[in-house]
DNA sequence: CGCCTGATTGATAAGTATCAAGGTCGGTGG
DNA sequence: CCACCGACCTTGATACTTATCAATCAGGCG
C-alpha cells in the first residue's frame, strides 16, 4: 500500500501556492512573494493515524495542511486526550510553537493527510520581510486564546450536554452539517468520555439535533438548536 | 476616602517608564521610544472592586499594572467566575484583545491599584515603529495558549487536588510562597467552588505543603511538593 | 465465517457541587 | 471599651453529574 508511510511527495507550485493561500496569515502577501514561499514548501503525505510531530519536539518547521484532516491535541499527564483543533486545507499546525521552540501540541493524521512543510528560518524570513503578516498572527493568536478561554469557561460552568452542543457547532461550522467523525473523537474534542458523548448524542437524535448517520459520521440536522443550547 | 473612586492621578516620568520596562514586550525598546510611549501613558487608580474594563467592552485602550493586582477573569453564561491572571506591576491586561477590537475578559482591582492607560492608536503606532515589539508579542501570546491548554488538558484529566497545587505552584512561583488572596479567589483561579478548594486546603495543611496564615492569606511551606504533586 | 472496530446501553462508583450550619476574626459604632 | 455585624473560613450531609466497568450489538473486511 502506497499510503502506507510518511514520505515527500510531488505537488506542483499551483497547488503549494493554493494551499498558502487559503492561510490568512498570507492572504496580504504579493503574488511573488507566495511563489518565494511556496518554492520552499516541501510537500509531505502522512497516512492515517501517523503522527506529524509530537507534543514537546523542538519546533523546527512551519506546517501547514493541504489535504486531509489533522487532529491537533494533547495528553494529560493520566493519559487522557483533548482534541483542540482539527486542521484542514489551509490551517496551520500549531504554528506558535515555532516561536517557543517546541511544539505544545501533537499532530496525528485523522485521514490520509498531505501537509506543506517549511523549514522554521524561511518562514521567519518571509515575517521579517512583511510585518503585516505578525500583525495578522497576532490577531490569530488572540482569537485563537479568547476561544481557549471561553472553552474553559465552558469545561468548568456548563454541564457535558452544552459542551458537546458546542462542539458539534464548531465543527459543523468549519466541515458542515456532515461531520466525518468516530464518537471517541467527538468527546476529545469536547473534552469528555466516549460513552458520555454518545449518551448526549441519543439524547440530541431523539430531540432531532442530529441523525446518526452511520460508523464514524454524525449528520446535524438543526445548528441553531446547537447555537443557542439550552437542556 | 480618596482612595474610593477612579481616578487619573500624576505619576512621574519616571515611575511610568519603570513600570513599562517591566514589560517583557518593551524591554527592547529604546531609551528615546520608552520615553516617547511613557509621555502618552495616563496613570489611573482604581479603588479595591472597583473594574478596569468588562468582557465584551470596546478595546480601545492598552493597559499595563503599575501598583496593586488585578484580577482577569470571566464569567460563564451560568454564572461562575473563572480567573485567568492575576496581574501585577508590568503586566499586560488583556492586551491581544486590543487586535480583536472588544475586550474578551473582564478586570478589577483586587487591591486599591494603579494602571498606565495608552490608547490603542499609539500603542500600535509604537508596534508599527518596532517590528521586534510584534514578534515578541507573538512570543508571549504562544506561551498564553500553551499555558491554557495545559490548563484545559488537566481540568479534564486531572483532579481538583492536583489543579489547586498546581494553581498555587504558579501563583506562589511568581508572587513568593505567601500568597495574600482568599479562598474564593483561588477556588476562581483553579476552577472549582470555594468550599471544595478548602477541602484541599486543609488536607495540604496536614500533610504540611501549607500553613493557613489567616484570613485572606496562605503560606506555602513546600514548594517542590506542589510541583510534583501526586494524590 | 469469524474477527476487529466502533457504537450502544446498563449498572455502579467516584468526585464535586450544593446546601446548610456554625465558627472566627476584625472593624465599627454606640 | 465592648458588643455587634459582616465577611470570610470551615466542616458536614447530601445530591447530582459524569466516569468507569461490563456486556452486547452491528457492520465491514480478510
Amino acid at each position: 500500500l502506497r499510503s502506507s508511510r510518511t514520505r515527500t511527495i510531488k505537488l506542483s507550485e499551483s497547488d503549494k501556492i493554493k494551499a498558502l493561500k487559503e492561510c490568512p496569515s498570507f492572504k496580504l502577501l504579493s503574488p511573488n512573494a507566495i511563489r518565494a514561499l511556496a518554492s520552499q514548501a516541501t510537500p509531505v503525505h502522512y497516512p492515517k493515524g501517523s503522527y506529524i510531530f509530537n507534543d514537546g519536539d523542538p519546533a523546527e518547521c512551519f506546517y501547514l495542511a493541504q489535504d486531509g484532516l489533522i487532529k491537533l491535541y494533547k495528553a494529560s499527564r493520566s493519559g487522557k486526550n483533548v482534541t483542540f483543533k482539527i486542521a484542514s486545507l489551509g490551517d496551520t499546525l500549531n504554528a506558535s510553537a515555532l516561536s517557543i521552540k517546541r511544539y505544545f501540541l501533537s499532530a496525528e493524521a485523522m485521514t490520509d493527510a498531505t501537509v506543506l512543510r517549511i523549514p522554521g528560518r524561511e518562514f521567519w524570513a518571509v515575517v521579517s520581510r512583511h510585518p503585516g503578516i505578525a500583525v495578522d498572527i497576532i490577531g490569530q493568536l488572540s482569537r485563537g486564546l479568547d476561544a481557549e478561554y471561553n472553552r474553559i469557561v465552558n469545561i468548568i460552568g456548563e454541564e457535558v450536554e452544552f459542551r458537546v452542543a458546542q462542539s458539534l457547532y464548531t465543527l459543523a461550522s468549519k466541515f458542515g452539517p456532515n461531520l466525518q467523525l468516530k464518537r471517541e473523537d467527538l468527546a476529545n474534542y469536547a473534552g469528555t468520555t466516549t460513552e458520555t458523548a454518545i449518551r448526549v448524542l441519543s439524547r440530541f437524535r431523539k430531540k432531532g439535533i442530529i441523525t446518526s448517520a452511520g460508523r464514524g459520521a454524525i449528520a446535524i440536522c438543526n445548528l441553531e438548536k446547537l447555537q443557542n443550547y439550552r437542556k
